[in-house]
Formats: structure tokens, sequence, C-alpha cells
DNA sequence: TTGAAAGCGCTAACAT
DNA sequence: ATGTTAGCGCTTTCAA
């Protein structure tokens, strides 16, 4: 059974080839009469487009390639599946591509290299650095993910680092802890993310009047959970150990509770514990994780958008988008620590709260129920 | 600045497009002076071939799709890294979809509507059941994930989710337990999975002359985390409460645990707790997750190897790959509940125990150390 | 409103 | 060892 192409179905229908582009697609004009005909020889025949020749031919794919660094980091999970859904809202189909963090795989990208004929090119840089990312020859679209200080040159989507970081800290504050650490400085490499955060963290404390104090700033390799865990083992060990811990994402927060959790140490009571992110998890730990939620789901749409506007390939000037954080509060910095006594759940009833922008203290303590939100049905296969 | 093309390249080298062609390539035969001389203009005009074209005259695009149900699982999450790393390893990119369990995305993946040529397709169907899998008009190869009971018809993979399961069960009665429950059994839809799991259940049960009791098995909606938690408040009412919980996938139980703990219940002691897939935060949660864990790299390796054998497109008979699995003991069956005395942790030295295919009770009760897999340097860029 | 023909950039036959 | 030519299936001028 050999492949129907525009040339059988327009046979089949007594029609020239053009005039079966033409219903297939919606240009020129046709008559009623004839497109029906052709319809129904492209039904019969069980058309299909051969999407290379008509992306050979107009030059465009409506593909956008995605490049994040790790799909196993929930953020990215989550970031990812929002981005492929964002972008088959726009009709395109996303490639995905992992970098983990290697500085040769974000070029390769970056300059196209292997790759099919894109409409653009969403990248989470890791390796690469700002010089790096303007050398950027490749003329499709890019849309950065991630802030980059004094970059004004590409398109990027981004939250606010510095203000969520200084949110989180303010609010381990005014709940009259002093002694907060932090958890996610790194020695090296062109982390923009982990700068900022640092910066908020000192711009809250300056604001409350609460000295900076250098040993409570615990550097990390990486942003994952061991990483967390072994940091705020280090703190622990501190001859006055924090109080408080600000975590610059919830893995390295989840980490940092885990080695709570074994030291028996009690959270919140004796050390609460902030994280940024907002991935699932963080609802469900043990207790519950309160963090900074970006707006996920708007920065999905944002960056697809940005990148189907064209961006500097159609000359238009470079843009930022910052979309809007809230925090997220649970039972690290709010809610009792687990206890008989606690009906607070089941998760059953009930529905998720909604809450604004604006930080609302009693919000968030309950995992979202089953009917929260209008998921999917996936169940397991193995 | 014009596009590129062999021709351009040619005539700088001096030499016809063929030769271009064969230098890209490496076909044909070309002496080393002209090889030399290609080359040099490859990189001098900074050739990069319109991968669209070629695909069009090869008829094959290096393109895999990988259509997983919801990448904010962490299953699924996982395994879709593995996909994109194996694909990659195979010279292949992949083309992520997500189902969300929605039947007629399935219907479109399958068919190859309005996808780019494809050298093939993975699927982890969730709503489409066996016949209309069977159905598939699309001759690119398809490879299924997880466990289609009489269906020889197509290639898939999967692991011996019955045996998982017995396994899991048969961990559980061997500390003791003999109020052992089940949540994820399902009501409705073709999950061949939670049938398979649930026989696994009951085989065990038998096995160790423990008498079914329809009332331990908890049916949810879907495999997340709040359908764990619900199930598992539902079965805390039951006057005689179970004293252990097989759940059928990581979810569901970290959902369970998360009740357990508001519940004052203490884990493993009161309420022994198993689950499915090993995801990463499995061994983080506290107390850790013991659970079954797929070799999600075998899974995601024979997939794409199966896929580009060709499968029935080359006339192959479908083929049926079973990937190991183990029992990865942690807290909630074996480990002592978090408590002052534990240094166990601080999750700091050593290295991750790689225990084998056997149960070895003592194993993973740490969670990995950072050092412990050639991790990659994920940081984080909201 | 419809048809004929050219060609997107590449590779595969077939020359040379 | 290299060059020439003919399409892959589609969209797009340009005519009819």
């Amino acid at each position: 059974m050999a492949r129907i192409g525009l040339r059988e179905v327009a046979s089949r229908a007594g029609v020239s080839i053009k005039t079966v582009s033409n219903v297939v697609n919606g240009t020129g004009s046709v008559t009623t009469a004839t497109r029906e005909r052709v319809e129904e020889a492209l039904a019969a025949l069980d058309y299909r487009p051969n999407l290379a020749a008509r992306h050979l031919r107009r030059g465009s794919s409506g593909l956008i390639a995605v490049a994040l660094p790790e799909l196993t980091q929930p953020y990215f999970a989550e970031l990812a599946a929002e981005l492929v859904r964002a972008a088959k809202a726009r009709g395109r189909m996303v490639l995905l591509s992992q970098t983990e963090g290697d500085e040769e795989a974000e070029r390769a990208l970056l300059e196209g290299r292997d790759l099919p004929v894109l409409d653009g090119l969403v990248l989470s840089p890791l390796a690469l650095d700002a010089p790096a990312l303007r050398e950027r020859v490749d003329r499709s679209p890019l849309v950065l993910l991630g802030e980059h200080v004094g970059d004004a040159v590409l398109d990027h989507v981004t939250v606010d680092n510095c203000a969520a970081a200084a949110d989180a800290t303010a609010h381990l504050l005014s709940l009259g802890r002093r002694r907060v650490a932090a958890i996610g400085a790194q020695d090296s490499g062109p982390n923009e993310t982990a700068v900022l955060r640092l910066e908020g963290y000192r711009d809250a404390l300056r604001a409350a009047g609460v000295t900076y104090d250098e040993r409570l700033v615990a550097t990390v390799e990486q942003f994952h959970r061991p990483d967390g865990a072994a940091a705020m083992a280090r703190l622990l060990e501190l001859p006055e150990p924090p109080d408080a811990v600000f975590c610059f994402n919830d893995a390295l927060a989840l980490g940092a509770l885990r080695t709570l959790a074994v030291r028996g140490l009690r959270v919140p009571r004796d050390v609460a514990v902030v994280g940024v992110d907002d991935i699932e998890e963080a609802t469900y730990t043990t207790p519950s994780l309160t963090t900074i939620a970006p707006d996920k789901q708007a920065l999905a749409t944002a960056a697809i958008d940005l990148l189907l506007r064209g961006g500097a390939a159609a000359g238009l000037p470079p843009q930022t988008v910052t979309v809007p954080h809230r925090l997220a509060v649970r039972e690290t910095t709010a809610g009792p620590t687990p206890s008989p006594t606690a009906d607070l759940l089941p998760p059953t009833a009930g529905s998720h709260p909604a809450d604004g922008p604006t930080p609302s203290p009693t919000a968030d303590l309950l995992p979202p129920t089953a009917g929260s939100r209008p998921a999917p049905d996936p169940e397991e296969q193995p």
C-alpha cells in the first residue's frame, strides 16, 4: 500500500493537485461542489500530508525545541509539562532535550546543530553564560528561561528571584526567627539565580535589621536533595545553629527536612523551612513545605508566546517577561507538626484554596484534594 | 545573509554538489585532498544541512515520538529522562507529547495525525485498550510501554507487574503483618496494570495462607497522591484497620504516608508501607519508602532498541521485553522511625549501596549521597 | 476558480 | 573519484 499523496487524491477527485492543496490548507477559493468532492477523496484515501515536504517548502516546521537541564528535577518536569501544553495550544509540537548541564550540549542546541528545522528554541541555560548566549548564530527565535542579569539583549522570561528570596526570608523573620540560614549559594558557575536569591536573602535581613552572618550561608554544588541534606547537617554543627532556613529551591529544602527529621529536630518548632519552586511534592511532605510558588503556567505561556512572536529574528526588541510568584505558606513555617489531634486532614473534601499573589498565612495547609484540579487520568504502566 | 546550501559550499570548494554531500555524509569516496578543501568550505560557510530536505528525501527523520500520560508524575518524568537519553545515544531526538489520558490524543498519535515524519512512536497508553491499539493504521514502528495481557500482537516492554506486586506483598507478610491492605485497584478503564498488581497481591496472600479480605482493597480513581491519601483514610476507618499497605505506585504510597503521619500513626511500627516505581522522592521522604524498583534505564533502552529494530513495519514478529525489578527496602518497612539517636545520616559520606536484584533488608536505608551517581549539574532557573 | 510548472535542499541513480 | 540528473511531496508563482 503506497503512500497517499496529493497526486492520488487529486486524480481520484478529478481535480488538480493545487485544488487539493487549497482544500487541505484552506487557502485560495474553492467551489463548495469541488471542495466536497475533494474532501470525500481525502477521507476515502485517508490522506495525511507529508510534513517533511511541507516544511521543506514552507521553511517552518511547527516544532519548538525545549531544552532543560534535567527532567528528573520535578521543577523542570512540571515546567516541561506546561510548555508542552502551551505549545500544543498554539499548534506546535515540542522537541525535548536534556542538556544535563553539559556546555557542549547547550552550545549545539544554540547553533541548531543536528536539529530539524525549528520554529524556535526555549532554553534553560546552565553551563552557558551571557556572553556565550549572545554569540548565538542561528536565527530561529530563542527564549531563555530564568533571570539573566544585565542581559537585555535576549528574550527571556523569569520570576523576580531577588524579590522571591526576600519574600521567603521576610516570612521567616516575621515568625520571630533571628538566626535565618540560607542554603543554595554557589561558589562558581554562571548561576545568576543563586546570586539573585542570595541577594534577596540579604536584602530581607537588612530590611529587618538583622545582621548578616556569613556562617549561616551554606554553599552547594547542585540544587539537589543530597546537597540540601548535607548543607543542613553542616549548619546544625554550628555553635549557634539556625532556627530557620531559606533554601534556594524545594529540592534543597526537602533534603534539609530529611536531615532535620533524622536528627530529631521538630519543624517548624525548632527550625522553620522555606523553599522555592512549589513542586507538587512540597504539598505532600510531612510537614508540608512552605515555598515560593512561581506561576509556572504563566511562565510557559509567556515563553511560547514570546517565541512565536518571532523575537530578534523578526526584528523585535528583546523582551523580558517577569511572571508573578506568591508565598505558599504550609506546615514548615506555620502549621502544627503532625499530631494525633490533627484532623486538618484527611484530604478528602473541600477544595484547594486559590490564594492570590499576596501571602495568606492560613492558606495551603492542606494538600489539594483529588478533585481540585482538572487533572487527567494518568495511571501507571511501568 | 542567505541560507547556506550544498550549492554554495560546492561552488566555493570548486567541486560538485554530490561531492559535498558525500563528505557531509561520509558516503562514496573522496580524495583526501578534495575532502579537505570541502571541509574547509563547509567550516568557512558554517554549513548546516536542512534536515527537512534530508528527511523528505530519505523518508526518515531521526525523530522518535514519546507519548506519556503526564510529565508531572515523577515516574513518567524519570522514564522520559531515560528515553531521551537512550534516544540520544542512538542519534535520535525525542518529540514529546503528553496524552493526559485523553483517548482522542492517543488515537491522533497512533494515526500519526499532525506529526512530522517519525522513525517511531513509544506510547504509554492509558485510555486506549488492546483492540484499539491493534487497529493502528500508521506503519511507523510502535512500542508500547506497560503490560498488556493477551496482546502478543504489538511490541511492548514492561516489568512483570504480577510478580512485582507479589514480591511487595510477600515482603510485608514476611514482616509478620497479617492485615495487609492494597491501594490502587480500579473499577473501570482498561488499566491492565492495576489488574495485574491486584493479582500479584492476591497471589502472595494465597502463598502465605492469608485469607483475602475484600475490605482491605481500596479502589482509586487515579494513581495520584490525593487518591492514596483518601484511600488510606478510608482503610483506617475499618473496624480492624490494616497493619500494612501495598500501594500500586509510589505516588499512592506517598499520599498514604501523609495521611498516616497526620493521624499520628507510626510507620512502620503501626503500619508498614510499600510502593512501586522507586521514584527519586521515595528515598527522601521521612520515613523513606520501601518500593519495587523497576529498571527504568533498561526499560528505556529496550523500548528505543525495539523501535529502531523496525518492528512489524520491518516484518518482524512482535516482541515482549520484560525488564527486571528489585525490592528496595527502606524505612517504611524496616528502618527505625527517625529518632534523635539516629546518626544513620547525615547523608554526607559513603556511597549508595548497589543492591542486586535480590531483596537485601539492610540496604537502601540511606539516601544516595551527592556523589553516588554520575549526575550532571542541574541547578535552578525559574 | 482552477491548472501547470517551478523549485524548496537534499540524496540516489546513473554517468563519466 | 567526481559530476549530472531526477525526483522526494509539497506550496507557490503565474496563466488560463
